[in-house]
DNA sequence: GGCTTATGAATGAAGG
DNA sequence: CCTTCATTCATAAGCC
């Protein structure tokens, strides 16, 4: 408001929305292509600084909360208001959740199966610099690293092509 | 609220971020082999639990927004890149709140005038009605999907053997 | 003025 | 690879 277009994001003119909501409900455009949005861009820009993304991201969370929206209307389940006595904005403390994810049979799974929490052990400083530089090779890179080991690893300089995408479908 | 899970999807730390931007923009890995994925997963798995997947996953997202932001559709407004090097844990707090998008030249930069309000003389007779009614697929030189199809050769062919090397033993 | 809501922006994950 | 979905963060606007 008192801050029409300071360096902040996008603010959308009445006029923008509406041709942007014209777009969508009428005329279908649910995703425009890189084409589209570039040219939408262009229209729009006459009556606000605009650019690309402003409209792609428009576009995506339009998407996304229509489609919420009717999810939310849908479920006859009432819903308990739980924000009744939950204030002061929600802080999400999962942070160090322990989590366990399945992944079944690529690459996604890890073969050395060592999961565990190593939360808070700063032993040693490895930096990005050493990922690929100086690697102790020592027998310890399937083990567990936590705990105070560290990892190493031998960079075998492995060159048998890429893995085809068969390799991360399920 | 209602956490399904309650672990989800993988939330990388500060660090991880940091790494993985330098290995992609430094040391030029944009696309990492199965070996070199599980490689960076064991190391990232010092900070925090994380899977192959995911860093498979962080490459390929970072891939396709990097071209989007070539045309101007998404930003990227990772972790700053600080390089100071004393501290491996001190974490900056200002986590994407609008920090500046310095990050390698971005091409989303293009202030120019305001128009606010106003909303009279139409520069060209284009008023939503007539965005797509007029499509003609101009969208020159840069996609060309549709037409002429040009020989991409990515040629990824990961062995590194060339000068690739030189990241492996910095 | 804080608190709530709406929404722009971002990104992990997955689909195709 | 390109596109889309789902979820979350950040913030302007709206309401007591």
């Amino acid at each position: 408001m008192h801050c029409k277009q300071c360096n902040t994001r996008w603010l959308p003119t009445t006029d923008q929305i509406r041709i942007l909501k014209e777009l969508y409900d009428d005329k279908g455009v649910k995703s425009p292509t890189v084409e589209q949005v570039q040219r939408i861009t262009l229209q729009l820009k006459w009556y606000r600084q605009i650019e690309n993304k402003n409209v792609f991201y428009w576009f995506q969370n339009q998407r996304a909360r229509e489609k919420l929206k009717k999810k939310n209307l849908t479920s006859d389940v009432q819903v308990p208001k739980q924000r009744s006595g939950l204030v002061g904005g929600s802080i999400n403390l999962n942070f160090g959740s322990t989590s366990s994810a399945d992944v079944g049979g690529s690459i996604m799974e890890q073969r050395g199966e060592d999961h565990q929490e190593v939360k808070t052990l700063p032993l040693f400083p490895m930096h990005s610099e050493d990922i690929f530089g100086n690697m102790k090779t020592t027998s310890d890179g399937g083990g567990g690293h936590g705990g105070g080991s560290y990892i190493s690893l031998e960079l075998s300089l492995s060159c048998e092509g890429k893995a085809g995408k068969s390799f991360w479908s399920r």
